[in-house]
DNA sequence: TAGGCCATCTGGTCCT
DNA sequence: AGGACCAGATGGCCTA
């Protein structure tokens, strides 16, 4: 390890002018960050001194006593090789750029359809993971057993393995209790995290905490968009509804809530994603904690989203994921 | 100030 | 050869 250090830095010696190469043909965004971490751009050496180093490097090489190096003989650095050196290095630099953003991309839409998304507090990469494996976990439970678990056994195992702060964070998001009802209806009129409106709504909230976009865990649970179930799988869910296509999630920060469970309607009948994009089935709480969560008693007269549920195996492929997910992402 | 988190650069490896 | 992916190193920012 300390090995491909001391390599490395040889390196960053004998590219140098990486950083201004970078400069010069960065984007506008690549700018950007270079703005906000100057010094990652400006830690390296001049040109000048680069060449030196090369110098010195292949001198070592030839006039050394040891014995000469086997395999192929290290081609000398020509000006030319090195510019075409700088130039792959980069390019490879911008593609690297350009996939961690792709990634941090994934990872926010990863963070929008957790238990608690906020915009101005963000979970970690490592707790989103994290809280995604543990809300995978928890659902597969409730499809598993057919029942919701009570408040605080969702809560923990949202919890599972999470570090305090997002804990406590988790546990605001997901507060039951008799004030729901009233959430949901601020939620509609802002459906994005707002303090103010969680101290009027929840029993727990930690100062300077994000408020959920989901209100109580209840409706969250109901609160699986359609393409949600059915990435679950085509062969557990069949073709419920035939107009159920809906694009990759590209909706708002945070979905609106609908309490009616009604979606916007377009002109042709289908339901408008924009305008309404997430969906909230009727569903009593009372409904909820006496296994019902087969039947999914939507208002009647509007689109509905049916998941039939299927507990076998053979019909039901993810079967145990929760089981499994936590193996594989035991620590 | 230490520690956590993050973005970036980088070289290595694998694949097409 | 070149791109994708990965992991190590580094330095900045933020917070307790």
């Amino acid at each position: 390890m300390a090995k491909a250090y001391v390599k490395s830095k040889e390196m960053v010696e004998l590219v140098s002018t990486s950083s201004w190469m970078d400069k010069g043909l960065g984007s506008q965004n690549e700018m950007k960050e270079e703005e906000r971490r100057p010094s990652a751009y400006g830690m390296l050496g001049s040109l000048t001194e680069e060449h030196d180093s090369i110098e010195e490097e292949e001198e070592e090489e030839e006039d050394g006593e040891k014995p000469k190096r086997r395999g192929p003989k290290k081609k000398k650095m020509t000006k030319a090789r090195l510019e075409r050196f700088r130039a792959r290095r980069v390019k490879a630099n911008a593609r690297e750029r350009t996939r961690m953003h792709g990634l941090n991309d994934a990872l926010d839409n990863l963070r929008r359809v957790m238990p608690c998304y906020s915009k101005t507090q963000k979970l970690s990469k490592i707790e989103t993971l994290r809280l995604a494996r543990n809300y995978i976990w928890a659902l597969s439970e409730v499809l598993e057993t057919g029942q919701t678990p009570e408040g605080k056994g969702f809560v923990e195992m949202l919890c599972k393995g999470l570090s305090q702060p997002t804990s406590n964070l988790v546990a605001g998001c997901l507060q039951l209790g008799p004030q729901s009802v009233l959430m949901e209806k601020h939620e509609e009129k802002s459906p994005i995290c707002d303090s103010a409106i969680s101290v009027h709504n929840f029993n727990y909230q930690s100062p300077g905490l994000p408020s959920p976009p989901y209100g109580h865990m209840e409706t969250h649970l109901l609160h699986l968009k359609p393409q949600v179930f059915k990435s679950l799988g085509e062969s557990s869910f069949g073709s419920h509804p035939p107009d159920c296509s809906t694009p990759p999630y590209e909706g708002p920060l945070t979905p609106p809530l609908s309490i009616s469970g009604n979606f916007s309607l377009k002109q042709d009948g289908s339901p408008d994603l924009e305008k309404s994009y997430s969906f909230m089935p009727h569903y009593p709480s009372a409904g909820l904690s006496s296994g019902h969560v087969h039947s999914t008693p939507f208002q009647a007269g509007t689109p509905r989203y049916d998941v039939p549920i299927d507990m076998s195996y053979d019909s039901y492929p993810h079967h145990g994921i929760g089981t499994q997910l936590n193996t594989i992402f035991t620590e």
